[in-house]
DNA sequence: CTTCATTTGTTCGTATGTATC
DNA sequence: CGATACATACGAACAAATGAA
């Protein structure tokens, strides 16, 4: 039986948790918050008593999670930790499976629709009488560009923010603004974007606008699915070949 | 005046993009699976022609996002991208705000819920009229542990995805238990647990669980609001103090 | 069980690019 | 413009873990 290396030899290594650790625990107790300044890479490698090297790892996986954001030439500062990294690694799950990345892309929209079904109550009974000329204006340019075939990737993004906003769960926005990156990263890979298929969804935009403006529950769910309808077409189009 | 280290063996230096990018462009290209060796670090620092940190720090950033896997001593694979980074991102988040932790949790807790009304139909469809020793025994279990004040948590786990399992989306399955994940790191922070409230969820993963399996969904619905109830009443009489 | 090669983990020193004042 | 502070990158050396001979 080997002793587990009973450390007394190493007097400052009483720590086990990682350098990453550390800083996080560092973060915690001065109570920074986004957009606070860190201590610089040399600060730390005095203040944690370990190397440069070892400090750059450390932050770099912080960075990778959005916990801390680093500034070149200027310093590193408290992240305001995003969903980045589940954006990331889910991009990356679908675009590895090669000939598997539509049932990826498959999940994640069945996903983004169960999470439009489930908000109805509360997204309509927030709406319900209540105009929203931003709104209003990303539904109008919507319809308009899809009229002349033109794209309107960024107003569809903001249109499922906004709507879902004033439900009051700010991470139920973050978490379906990431599943609409994951959707619009993962999607190029197959080809689609037929105009009819975008004058239907700009339209279901509009619907789901003006649905849940009026209070009709029934009207907002049917736009919900209307809205998803042209992909899942196409999903069930391409499964067969 | 100092020459800029002539390495002539890397001519290739018109790339922009970063050194993670390009392992994990490594991946794809290689049709590596979960659990494929990839080249260590010495080979990719000849290979990609950078140094050897440079390889560590992108290696570092793929592992926190369980895009690989490092094993000391012995090499590094390819992960299976599991949600780890979304859920360890959460938590700290959860864990940075000292008075506003409550909210956060709030936010998971109801989107946990949301997420299990949404599935009520698939689920309840996927176990109707099929019996499931798995889950039967773990709900016996947390019943009796209730009963006895001991937790259950592992079991708790388990119960959710194993009803979610059947209903044919990976995703989501990792999804809620992600936010399980969440909920039960940032849960500890309050003081709770009472054994009345214990017994409670309990019993409404047995409802649950029997709902489906006969069929009825609004038995299931009430069940959901049942298991989360005793959260939601904590959650109000903290905010309230 | 021991030895040894392989691979990752850690550290140090140095040089370079970049942003701010 | 220069000076300073900072992050970025490189290379070499040694420590620790793993697995196989």
């Amino acid at each position: 039986m080997s002793e587990p290396t009973d450390s007394t030899n190493s007097p400052l290594r009483m720590r086990r948790s990682t350098t990453a650790e550390q800083i996080k625990h560092l973060i915690m107790q001065r109570g920074l918050r986004p957009g606070d300044t860190i201590p610089t890479e040399a600060e730390l490698c005095n203040d944690l008593g370990v190397s440069r090297s070892s400090v750059r790892e450390a932050i770099r996986t912080l960075a990778t999670l959005d916990i801390v954001e680093v500034r070149h030439g200027h310093g590193t500062v408290v992240g305001n930790m995003s969903l980045t990294p589940l954006v990331e690694t889910l991009v990356f799950r679908g675009a590895l499976t090669p000939g598997d990345d539509l049932e990826a892309l498959r999940e994640v929209i069945e996903l983004r629709r169960v999470l439009d079904l489930a908000f109805t109550d509360a997204v309509v009974d927030a709406h319900k009488g209540k105009a929203n000329p931003i709104i209003e204006r990303l539904v109008t340019n919507m319809v308009e560009r899809s009229n002349n075939n033109e794209p309107f990737l960024s107003d569809d993004r903001l249109f499922h923010s906004e709507m879902l906003s004033p439900v009051g769960n700010p991470l139920a926005v973050q978490l379906v603004a990431a599943f609409w990156d994951i959707h619009t990263a993962v999607l190029p890979k197959l080809d689609l974007a037929l105009p009819d298929d975008m004058r239907q969804t700009a339209q279901a935009h509009s619907d789901l606008y003006w649905s849940a403006q009026r209070g009709d529950h029934e009207g907002y769910r049917h736009a919900v699915i209307a809205h998803y309808d042209p992909l899942v077409r196409m999903l069930q189009k391409q499964a067969k070949s």
